[in-house]
DNA sequence: CGTTATATTGAAGTGCGTCAAAAAGTGTGG
DNA sequence: CCACACTTTTTGACGCACTTCAATATAACG
């Protein structure tokens, strides 16, 4: 079940078979959630964390203007809301992209972790700072890359992140977003994503059709995107 | 010394007075740096994470094409690169913005801190999770916000966070930054910054100059930037 | 087969960038 | 104290990336 997690987790650390089963018990069974379901809403008081075991899901924040700005997208092995096990409620809503499994590790178990595994505390506290690190990248890519490059970043990030979880073997992947969302992503209108898809599609870059992603020219995507894996913490 | 982290660190959590010792034994001797001093270069392997006892500081990432973007300020209190303790180098630069007196803390210590005391490793785990929840505002900020609201979100940040370490006493605060460097941590040039703030001064909200932020109209300026308190977690 | 989301395209508007020059401030050395 | 160089701020004119509005097309679905 947590399989994708540990992916992730021995990208940077060594987590030893014991570890693993610590890790394994943190959770109790997994639920299936419908696209469109909020998961955790901004505010709510939390008892647990949850991790995406299948689909993708967001994290999102408004303005009251109804203007909406996606700060994240998480794929399977992700945690989607770690960092509530120490801030106790979140900033923002964590919202299911497509129909999604998860599951929940109650905040008392993650407690009793941190009591007993140094080790494995340090761990998941790197988790959430690498998330905290796609956040500055995709504050890069909206403060200074030009619409084309925040898609282009984007698509890379997404590359790299799958590929590590095993759901990228070529360079292609599932991304079920409609062009309005990843507007949202990339602080972009539906219009003027659109546009920029057709000219990467037309420039035999990346084609984005039918919550598809299929990189072309994985170079030129970098390049358009400048692209730097260092932010991933992939080595 | 460290008085304005505890304050920080009191906002959300109790800490007793033995483990106040404790994170007072993390640091080692303070330095001073001058203004424009990269304290931290992106990549570099680290040893130590480091405290800001005095000045202001921030982080920036590049782009090839000159670009650059702030995704943070730092404010006397806060840590600069806790999160490098757990990833073992930085994604971005770590830079003064004044004159600047820091205090460092070695990993080993932190590590050290990690085995023996559960509940300080949470609260250390808190902070970076409280700068990855500005890191999403300011996503929220640089994608969907106008420029004059996102100069006025940042300047509402700096007062609530300035206040909480008695640097804000009345609703102003001293803020080292050119209009070029307010401009790179909103996403917008010098020029246009320049006007953002020649308006909201002219409207009788906020007035910046001489490197001082004197806060006319809390309301309206809270109302331009719609700001919400609540991703800062101070309670 | 209609009904509703999503994507595409066009035309026009605007917020912000770019370029350039002037004005104001800041520091340095004589 | 002034003279000088340098940085920062301000202002104007113009251009462009992106938005807005609106219509059409395409796909998804009961």
């Amino acid at each position: 079940m947590i399989e994708r997690l540990l992916l992730n987790l021995r990208a940077r650390d060594k987590i030893s078979a014991e570890e693993e089963s610590a890790l394994q018990s943190l959770f109790e069974g997994s639920t299936e959630v419908g696209s469109k379901t909020t998961i955790v809403r901004r505010g709510d008081p939390l008892q647990r964390s949850i991790l995406l075991l299948e689909g993708f899901v967001y994290r999102s924040k408004d303005l009251d203007d109804g203007r909406r700005q996606i700060s994240a997208i998480h794929v399977p092995g992700d945690f989607l809301d770690l960092h509530g096990f120490t801030l106790k409620c979140l900033d923002h809503d964590v919202v299911a992209l497509s129909a999604a499994r998860i599951a929940f590790a109650p905040h008392a178990r993650l407690h009793h972790l941190t009591e007993t595994s140094p080790h494995l505390t340090r761990v998941l506290w790197s988790l959430t700072n690498r998330d905290a690190a796609r956040h500055r990248e995709w504050e890069l890519s909206l403060g200074a890359r030009s619409g084309k490059g925040r898609i282009a970043s984007l698509f890379c990030e997404l590359l790299l992140r799958l590929r590590l979880v095993g759901l990228a073997p070529d360079d292609a992947f599932d991304l079920p977003v409609s062009q309005t969302e990843l507007g949202e992503c990339a602080g972009l209108t539906n219009v003027h994503t659109s546009r920029m898809l057709k000219e990467l599609r037309c420039e035999g870059v990346v084609d984005f059709s039918d919550n598809r992603v299929v990189i072309r020219d994985w170079n030129a995507l970098q390049r358009i995107a400048d692209f730097d894996p260092l932010y991933l913490y992939l080595d």
